[in-house]
DNA sequence: GAAGGTCAAAGGCTTACATCA
DNA sequence: TATGATGTAAGCCTTTGACCT
């Protein structure tokens, strides 16, 4: 796969230097880095991706890219019919500039960004197309009024989460149309519902998890009582034969055959294979709940 | 003011499906 | 027509960071 290629000629390209600065980053939107085969970008500060590149003062940074980028680049977007000159959606410089910011955004902002749609419900297209512009310049509220980029928290009102609630009782996963009009509706973004859905399911999850945990715990020690019940039966048992002076057959009544291992509990040992009746299993029995039928055998 | 919890959001990964050669 | 490669959409998982107690 390319590994023997002589890296002279891998077109990789490595830049140690200054970041952009903020007008290079607004004022020239640059084409999204790729992923994989195609990773032309690479920052050293890969928090808060979409900020750095949003910085006024300079910093060091690492590039790692492939010279035949822009080409890539070029094919990529003429397949896509995207068009990053003119800025498609929402003219947003920080959508844009993100992408330059952080490798880790690509692959993201490319799926996320969702600018082509070859949607399987084709009847949504008009609320794809609000979707998309609406992802491209969703992050664009993330920027502050006085223009700093700081990722502030949304709080949720007490009528926008009963909304949501109400809604995720009615079906836990969303289709576009549904999200959008959710969206509309509680004056979100489509995102934003959106994430609220997945963190919701994840809740959820947990909830159930740990539900099931709980119960887990209870059958738990519920086997452990009964395995000390066992024991202390069999014990009693073998103290019983011990005192016995000599073999007395039980009734056929009370004898039971274990299926996990075909022995007959009450004293008969297993196969015949050992002379004595009174003699016990010649090798340890160990007992595994979810295997084992019986906890005595 | 530090610590811990909550939760919106980001980024990465996986999977299913569509398209194309 | 069958098949493998590739791209896209969408969901899940993990982590981050703002905010609150």
């Amino acid at each position: 796969m390319g590994h023997d290629q002589d890296p002279s000629n891998s077109g990789l390209r490595l830049v140690l230097g200054l970041s952009l600065t903020t007008e290079e980053t607004t004022t020239s939107p640059s084409p999204p880095t790729m992923v994989d085969d195609h990773l032309c970008l690479l920052k050293p500060t890969p928090m808060k991706p979409y900020f750095s590149s949003f910085t006024t003062e300079t910093e060091p940074s690492l590039t790692l890219g492939l010279s035949s980028t822009e080409s890539y680049l070029k094919q990529h977007v003429a397949k896509n019919k995207m068009d990053w000159n003119h800025k498609p959606y929402g003219e947003d410089p920080v959508e844009l500039s993100s992408h330059e910011a952080s490798p880790h955004s690509v692959a993201s902002s490319f799926s996320s960004g969702r600018v082509v749609k070859r949607e399987r419900d084709l009847s949504c297209e008009d609320v794809e197309l609000a979707e998309a512009t609406e992802r491209f310049s969703s992050r664009v509220s993330d920027e502050d009024e006085d223009g700093t980029n700081a990722r502030k928290k949304l709080r949720l009102t007490k009528e926008q989460s009963t909304l949501l609630e109400e809604s995720f009782k009615q079906h836990n996963t969303l289709n576009p149309k549904q999200k959008q009009a959710l969206a509309r509706q509680l004056h979100l973004r489509p995102r934003q519902v959106e994430v609220w859905f997945q963190n919701r399911r994840a809740r959820t999850k947990l909830k159930q998890t740990e539900v099931d945990c709980e119960f887990l715990k209870k059958c738990c020690e519920t086997l452990t009582d009964e395995n000390k019940r066992l024991k202390k039966e069999l014990q009693e048992l073998k103290t019983l034969k011990l005192a016995q002076p000599m073999y007395m057959p039980m009734p056929a009544a009370t004898l039971s055959m274990c299926p996990s291992c075909d022995r007959i509990g009450g004293g008969v040992s297993n196969g015949g294979s050992n002379k004595s009746p009174f003699s016990m299993a010649p090798k340890p029995h160990f007992y595994n709940p979810f295997t084992n039928y019986s906890a005595a055998c």
